[in-house]
RNA sequence: GGAGAGGUGGCAGAGCGGUUCAAUGCACCGGUCUUGAAAACCGGCAAGGGUUUAUAGCCCUUCGAGGGUUCGAAUCCCUCCCUCUCCGCCA
């Protein structure tokens, strides 16, 4: 949520911001309603006091055994035009409060311009792809040749968009989770964190997917609704709902491991082929959550950190920063991680990394205490895939492909693959 | 799933319709005293919102959540949520 002090004052200044998205706000329509808000506010609070004198006042007569009775007929009518107030205000506030929340977040202001992904702007790159002396293959022909990835199955239990994975493919996934998350709390000073896997609609709203982004979330039919997490960031997140945080509890670094599910709604007929898209995917995730003055420098570290992982398993990729059309909801600024797919012969992403600002505290009211005013201020959060566990898995059985269709094992993950070297080990 | 108990400020804990615009204690912060510390004493100590240049004042809201009764609700009524104990079931 954008501050709505900010959003009042410099109602402008957002909007230009917002153009920068894409997105149209319509200022003279919200400045009316603030308008409205503002007067209807005073008025009522002006009611609320006027009544809370008055009963006191009949308190402190009926103590003293004075006839209350032209005090109560005083206040007769008031309880009516307190109520009928209120009832304005509460409406005109939830009016208010939706347009807020279907605001997306201010952009840094070194987010690049553009209206799509093609405006994206590279920043730069690592490894060279490799270069085979044979066709290469994409996953989907690697993995059902060795056996070890099913989408018939899958299709069979839960049709489109899901997998099976056999034996070693299944072991590898299990083996890059590990790695990562070993690699993320032993050298990355995160903390490992299990979490659940259903989620409230509260914590939803609080990291943004919620009110806007219904269609894209599952949801149970049971008595009080669940929703799948379609990624940890909703759990590690909301970890400082409601949380005053002291100076030197911070910054804070999480990460967990989580299957992640996805609708996919408006995205029929994208990467219908293969493990690229999925209705559940594992995913490993890094949360931060830092002091307001931190999160640029935090954002640059945790993309890092992701980086790491691609490099130790020898994978290249590129680092993209969003521009303004293509960034998310609730980023203010994202750095793509994007792998090298020789099946695709393309970059794909792997990883997204956001610094999200104040934008999810404010809705969460995750704040520190601010050691000079003692005062409480909200915290800035920051999340990133640490990374895609799935498409790691692509990337992997891609990359590291042989002539002969066998797969190798990257060295940093043998060792969770007790020891073998290749695929068929 | 069955039965019972309970949810009050950082913690403990009183209050059960107006004298509590939440007592008291602990913790914490400042001060006095002290060579220093402790003790003792004095003072301070919630969050959100509104108004405002203001993190100054003033006002509103918040005693698990939502609704209701009332001039007035932490206190009465209804619904829901959560925690704990016992029983049952279960990985």
């Amino acid at each position: 949520m954008i501050d709505p002090k900010l959003l009042r004052q410099s109602t402008a200044e957002v909007a230009r911001n917002l153009a920068r998205r894409g997105h149209a706000f319509d200022a003279t329509a919200y400045l009316a309603l603030e308008e409205r808000r503002k007067s209807l506010q005073v008025d009522t609070e002006h009611l609320q006091s006027e009544r809370n004198s008055r009963s006191k006042a009949i308190g402190q007569a009926k103590a003293k055994g004075e006839d209350v009775a032209p005090l109560l007929a005083a206040v007769a009518d008031l309880g009516d035009r307190l109520a009928s107030r209120q009832a304005d205000l509460q409406a005109l506030q939830s009016r208010l409060r939706d347009i807020e929340l279907n605001l997306p977040n201010l952009l840094s202001d070194d987010v690049p311009d553009g209206r799509d992904a093609t405006a994206n702007v590279e920043v730069r790159r690592w490894g060279e792809p490799p270069a085979f002396a044979f066709e290469p293959r994409d996953h989907i022909a690697l993995g059902e040749s060795l056996g070890l990835l099913d989408f018939d199955a899958a299709s069979k239990i839960s049709g489109a968009r899901f997998t099976v994975l056999h034996g070693a493919l299944a072991r590898l996934q299990r083996a890059l989770i590990s790695f990562m998350l070993d690699t993320h709390t032993d050298e990355h000073g995160y903390q490992e964190a299990y979490v659940p896997y259903l989620v409230h609609d509260l914590a939803l709203e609080g990291t943004g997917q919620l009110p806007k982004f219904a269609a894209d979330l599952f949801r149970t039919d049971s008595g009080t609704p669940f929703y799948l997490i379609p990624t940890a960031e909703v759990p590690l997140t909301n970890l400082a709902r409601d949380v005053i945080f002291e100076a030197d509890q911070l910054p804070l670094r999480y990460t967990a491991h989580t299957p992640c599910f996805r609708s996919e709604a408006g995205s029929y007929g994208q990467d219908t082929r293969g493990m690229i898209r999925q209705h559940q995917f594992e995913k490993v995730e890094l949360v931060q959550v830092v002091a307001a003055d931190a999160s640029a420098a935090a954002l640059e570290e945790l993309t890092s950190h992701a980086e790491k992982i691609l490099q130790r398993l020898e994978l290249p990729y590129r680092v993209v920063a969003l521009c303004a059309g293509d960034i998310g909801f609730g980023a203010a600024k994202t750095y793509d991680l994007e792998v090298w797919l020789p099946g695709q012969e393309r970059y794909r992403e792997i990883s997204s990394c956001s610094n999200c600002t104040d934008f999810q505290a404010r809705r969460m009211q995750a704040r520190r205490r601010n050691p000079q005013s003692g005062k409480p201020e909200l915290i800035h959060t920051l999340n990133g895939s640490g990374v895609a566990a799935g498409r790691a898995l692509i990337a992997v059985l891609e990359n590291y492909q042989q002539a002969d269709g066998d797969v190798r094992i990257p060295a940093v993950l043998q060792p969770y693959m007790g020891g073998a070297k290749t695929l068929q080990g």
